[in-house]
DNA sequence: AATTTCACCGATAGTACTATCGGTGAAAAT
DNA sequence: ATTTTCACCGATAGTACTATCGGTGAAATT
């Protein structure tokens, strides 16, 4: 019945195997939990055959970053695709906070470990996590780009790169909700991303056009000061 | 010189010292770093002796968990109490984002332990960190209902909790930026968050509000469908 | 058919940590 | 002055994991 392996391709299976069983114990039981004992039974093998595929679990789980950062960009490509084919005009500007965020639901278990990988000293995973945030946020800053908000001067570039860590952590987290079940509807959340990017991006606004920084009326502003932000 | 400690006073500074210590290394090497003979000897004691003091790693990070949390509303507390006794009108939306950003920055570790133990299913001080990005989002939710919004039907607590929720990511995001030395005047790092806020709040304004909802000219929107989004 | 290769196995030495034990000396109580 | 208490010590048994070793049988090569 079942087709005789060759020899590379069994090896290859049990591999595969090894890498889908660390993910799910990191998942699971996040980076402390893991171990070559753990893995290898996981993947039905002997603990020692851990070392036939990997030099040690460093080297296990530079793989899956590679992998699973290889993995996460080409579901962003495609999702950026998607929106540029299909634009839809309103939606433009929900879609470009829409990606992302669909990008991390598609992998809970990615997101999960990048964001304790993040802040982790001890963590093999910082350097995957570290370059995942790079990748959102320049991302991001691209789209913002595309919408016309540029950064001229050294505040600018500095205030867009805050809006955009800020906008990144506020994705993540209503991600977090979603795939917890406190937030059900996804566009609901990219709504609320783009309102919360829509205030913000008023800062780098003002300087390109002319007249605008005028609130409309009917809302009662916190103070006769303006807007209330420092310049 | 020294003067004689007497024994429940020798044994209090050690104990004491023991916290400390697990702090410290909780803090530069994380959670996986963190052992009885590591923290003893930081302390100064054998590593049996760590038992005189604590049942056991578990105990002691409880222990450290109360007394940081109790650390962090206190210093909540006061910087509140600050901000409502110099009012400054025009600051006061500001100081709403400012308060959290400055009790995140004031205990650098405790931020960091947070974030890295919220996601970690194997932390022992996930409560912790649970908890207290929960006061945060209260002591959020408050001040803006201080600041004039209400949420009165489901759909707008829900997003109240989500805006609460973002922003809280956001000001975590930007407090590490400001402690990285990315982003070194704070009163920005508030600017930027109050910013974020401001657009999102829109979302629940236009429930009070009569004519509310228009925006000002002179900015080019995205589509003709409005301020695009859906409702 | 004979030989070689190699993925996998069990056994095991080495490492790091936990938690308990009896012993000790100085503080505290009598 | 004598006894008791107890914070701390060193030693050690027990646990979990890492990484290496020689052995084995089936696939691959000759």
């Amino acid at each position: 019945m079942t087709t005789p392996l060759s020899r590379s391709e069994a090896k290859d299976r049990t591999r595969r195997r090894l890498l889908k069983a660390a993910l799910t114990i990191l998942d699971q039981e996040g980076e402390a939990g893991l171990s070559t004992v753990k893995v290898a039974r996981a993947a039905g093998i002997a603990q020692s055959s851990f070392y036939v595929h990997f030099k040690d679990m460093q080297e296990l789980l530079r793989v899956l970053a590679e992998e699973s950062g290889a993995r996460l960009r080409a579901s962003m490509r495609r999702a950026r695709r998607r929106a540029r084919e299909a634009p839809g005009d309103l939606d433009s500007h929900r879609e470009t906070f829409r990606i992302p965020l669909e990008a991390a639901c598609r992998h809970p278990e990615l997101l999960r470990i990048q964001l304790r990988a993040r802040h982790d000293p001890s963590s093999l995973l910082r350097d995957f996590a570290v370059e995942t945030a790079r990748a959102y946020r320049e991302h991001h800053a691209a789209d913002l780009a595309a919408l016309g908000y540029t950064a001229d001067d050294e505040r600018d570039r500095r205030r867009l790169e805050m809006i955009a860590e800020g906008i990144n952590a506020a994705t993540n987290a209503l991600a977090i909700g979603h795939l917890e079940g406190r937030y059900p509807d996804l566009d609901e959340c990219a709504d609320i991303l783009t309102a919360l990017s829509r205030g913000a991006l008023r800062l780098l606004r003002h300087t390109s056009g002319g007249a605008a920084q005028r609130e409309s009326g009917g809302h009662p502003e916190p103070g006769p000061g303006g807007d209330g932000l420092r310049r």
